[in-house]
DNA sequence: TAACTTGTTTAAAC
DNA sequence: TGTTTAAACAAGTT
């Protein structure tokens, strides 16, 4: 394959030149870093707000290609232009990521609500807000969070040291299906990310982006307020 | 037009 | 001192 830069502000660090010619060996992922390991050298992509690899070329100019041998390529998009890529020696992975600091991976690992608890339950922080700290959890953002807690019936105010066992269980319980409901949707050739539209027709969240309309699961009205400066959306009716 | 969106880092506050 | 919150930053949409 070879990777091409259109925009140069992309590229946080590396070469091109180091993953040219070189063929895939593995493509992976830790916290939000989509990985590609090409031969000696690896791809680190962060995706931010509208990051996406795609297939098809869409109306805007991608930010990158990865061509492949066969002709075709992999865009890589991205509209408000927040995300990032290094060029990194496979060996240097392990230095870098020490230094983002990030806990442990709540998926697909199975976890049961003791670990949870073990994570987070020490902070003194509103849950929805201990939920998106990547040092203690890695991997879940702000539209998560908001998701995770209303599929485990949470109040997003409690602080995480007051949350109860059944509670955590509940937790542990509703985060696969959230991330594999999310997973499976970003995998659509016609996924857009939410904020790209205003229209809430595409909107496959339960809670967020909702606010004023019904909960899903009990009708009352789901409303929204600013925790640590992020949206959090919830039903007053059935998050406890 | 100014507010809003994301995750991360840094600075400030508690 | 340790923990938590706010601000700043990227850039584009509405």
């Amino acid at each position: 394959m070879r990777l091409e830069v259109l925009d140069a502000s992309l590229l946080k660090s590396g070469d091109v030149k180091d993953v040219a010619g070189e063929r895939v060996l593995r493509a992976w992922r830790r916290a939000k870093y989509p990985l590609l390991e090409l031969g000696p050298a690896t791809l680190v992509f962060h995706l931010r707000m509208t990051g996406k690899l795609v297939r098809a070329e869409g109306k805007r100019p991608p930010r990158a290609r990865l061509h492949l041998d066969d002709g075709s390529f992999v865009g890589f998009e991205d509209v408000r232009r927040f995300a990032e890529l290094w060029v990194l020696h496979t060996d240097d992975l392990e230095a870098f990521f020490a230094g983002k600091k990030l806990g442990p991976e709540p998926w697909p690992t199975a976890r049961g609500g003791a670990w949870w608890a073990g994570q987070l339950g020490g902070l003194k922080s509103p849950v929805k807000t201990a939920l998106l700290r990547q040092d203690k959890v890695a991997g879940l953002g702000n539209i998560a969070a908001s998701e995770i807690l209303w599929r485990a019936g949470v109040s997003p105010s409690i602080a995480a040291s007051a949350i109860t066992t059944e509670q955590w269980s509940a937790i542990a319980a509703a985060t696969p299906p959230h991330l594999e409901m999310a997973l499976k949707d970003a995998m659509q050739e016609d996924f857009v990310y939410l904020t790209e539209s205003k229209s809430q027709a595409n909107n496959p969240f339960r809670v967020y982006g909702r606010e004023g309309g019904g909960c899903p699961r009990c009708d009352e009205t789901i409303a929204r307020f600013v925790q640590s400066g992020r949206a959090t959306f919830w039903c007053p009716g059935c998050q406890a």
